[in-house]
DNA sequence: CCTAGTTTGTCCGCTCCCCAAACAAATCGC
DNA sequence: GCGATTTGTTTGGGGAGCGGACAAACTAGG
């Protein structure tokens, strides 16, 4: 029983058409090179209906018949293998503090081109970093068309709080930006449709899609920077919430009467495990510079095996997993997945994470972790 | 963008219809009495389609052509108006420690039947509770067929954890249940479908669909009884989590070094905020007997201003508040219910959780409060 | 009272799209 | 080479929504 409200408006026969449609690239998409009859075998289609629908997704560049064969040769005709085309492709971007990030994929995931540029994008003014980002994309998609290839769509992530449905960066405190229309502007430039998402929230879902979630519909993706961020996959589907500012996992207060943090509260984990924090606990002087070689001081000293390092790993892991234990039970989660800067330093944070998890979550259970 | 996976399963054109049905149904349901043309105009499809569903509702005993017309009586043909119609009744079913209470509802919210036995369910074995609700459902429904009714289905609110699938509870401690397959025990007893739900996300729904949280598609429903349940609802859907846990709100952290909770972990919200915690802390000592003349006794204490229990309650409040904005932060609510025993303690409880929300949470946003 | 104007509800033809079944094509085993 | 088998296409049928035409019911105004 899902007690769903169901659809607010009305369907007509092209809503099936459509549906079918993404049924059937969907399943060649998950299920690999397959013939029209396995296809409606498989799916529960009709075969008529399903050469009907084929012959549309070739004719729209989505699929492709290779010209092979399906493989176990049998007895009777063998079946015109179908795959994924590699024409269309869409473009994806990564801004960050100090680089810019370009690649383009296809539908295979195939990356086609990539390209990255090393510059810092704190000193200039937001509409130069959205010409910058124009040019590249623009490159981009000049070498895509010299291969053929037929972009679809960008999609922008950024470290900030954005809003969804116009695609405007509300606050992006490490770049200095508020309230910047980035979907508008690049689509002016561009000519394509935009997407703009926070990082941790596409980093989720690419965990839930190809990595280290796969299969697991309610997960969290805590992000470690300068600050703690999260993305949060329930039910399969990324989650928002009202203002599109879901998954603040930096902000779960596990210490009431903690350091005062920035958000207002006080204890919240990111006063406790952020980089700054960690390195400040290991003893580390905050070096000025950028803020990426923190995390390799860290790893460094901690695979040296200095001990206060490994103990602020620890405790970093620890209040982590008080953190986690609370968003667990209270979403009752299957598996964390550690990225940003806890990526590297995972070998030294998931010990204290998971012991911490399994005594302090209601119901034992297998966390993942990467 | 949505970023969603799609459908599974493809669709025909039972499809669109049972899609196109469902909006009109809808449509009455939330907009009233409506002639066709109206719901035409309004829902996007054409007259001649509506007549067509229109009909079939109709024949369904699901919509009832009441021989008014639409009310604003202008120039033309006046309309016909449609109302949900009163014979398709559903049934609901609480069943709690020491009651159990049947109701019978129709489609438009009105209660057709009710009744209320009060009997200590903790003693008897669970075939023997599960045969009075049989009973107890049956009187319901040979007075529903005696009222001309149809019912389609049973809904059964427990306070444990259910597994949605199988309608099994897992677990009900208060009532000594563990591993009951109660729908299929019920539905084996009355042929009829039976849902069975965990008391609080139905609760949270109730507040969704009617109470205090229409129009608000994300927010926490927080549930006190003994120990603090919780429901959530995300995206205007309920939210159940990997195993139907979800909302789990009490085993929130908020003192990790604080008193242990039988969940096995620190300083759960439940531990501070609890009935009987409250009690405790004002002062109040446990008598034995009916929890809920606990509840009862505090109301009455507050009201008479007892200090020792007005600052037990604005504590309690506190730690709720802390808990919260944990979640806010989160999940990016839009407000919190207080349901169960926290709704007649409200008025001493929400000075304390707003102001401590709108200290910690990360956005001051509007709660609301019930 | 009668007629023009307006709105409602139904009906009919059209199109879209899926399904089922028949048919042509391609391959294997004997 | 021929039957068996599987694949892919074609054709006819039915469900369903759309658009337009038309009858029905009512108001306004002469």
């Amino acid at each position: 029983m899902t007690f769903d409200r169901g659809a607010a408006y009305p369907a007509d026969q092209t809503t099936v058409r459509r549906a079918n449609l993404g049924v059937v690239l969907r399943h060649v998409a998950s299920a690999g090179s397959r013939s029209r009859a396995q296809i409606a075998a498989e799916t529960g289609l009709t075969r008529g209906t399903v050469s009907s629908l084929v012959s549309e997704l070739i004719a729209r560049d989505l699929l492709l018949e290779t010209g092979e064969t399906t493989s176990p040769r049998g007895i009777g005709r063998p079946g015109a293998a179908l795959e994924l085309s590699d024409v269309v492709v869409g473009v994806g971007l990564e801004v960050n503090v100090d680089y810019l990030a370009v690649s383009v994929e296809d539908l295979t995931g195939t990356v086609r081109y990539r390209r990255r540029s090393n510059r810092d994008n704190r000193d200039s003014p937001p509409q130069s970093v959205l010409d910058r980002i124009g040019e590249a994309v623009r490159d981009a998609l000049d070498a895509a068309a010299a291969d053929g290839l037929r972009p679809v769509g960008v999609t922008v992530a950024v470290a900030g709080l954005v809003e969804e449905a116009s695609g405007t960066v509300v606050l992006a405190p490490n770049m200095g930006w508020a309230d910047l229309p980035v979907a508008a502007e690049l689509e002016s430039r561009l000519g394509l449709p935009v997407v703009v998402e926070n990082e941790a929230n596409l980093s989720a879902l690419a965990e839930h899609w190809t990595g280290a979630a796969v299969g697991i519909d309610d997960f969290v993706c805590v992000f470690g920077e300068v600050g703690v961020g999260g993305g949060i996959v329930l039910g399969g589907r990324l989650f928002r919430g009202t203002h599109g500012f879901g998954g603040e996992f930096g902000h779960i207060s596990v210490d009431p009467e903690g350091r005062a943090c920035a958000c207002g509260s006080r204890g919240c984990v990111e006063t406790l495990v952020g980089q700054e924090s960690i390195a400040r606990t290991a003893g580390i002087s905050p070096v000025a510079g950028r803020p990426r070689s923190l995390t390799d001081e860290l790893v460094r000293r901690a695979q040296d095996g200095a001990p206060a390092v490994l103990a602020a790993l620890d405790d970093a892991g620890r209040w982590l997993g008080i953190a986690l234990a609370s968003a667990f039970n209270l979403l009752d989660l299957r598996a964390v997945v550690l990225g940003g800067c806890f990526g590297p330093l995972a070998p030294w944070l998931s010990d204290g994470v998971r012991a911490t998890l399994e005594e302090r979550s209601l119901a034992a259970r297998s966390g993942s972790f990467s």
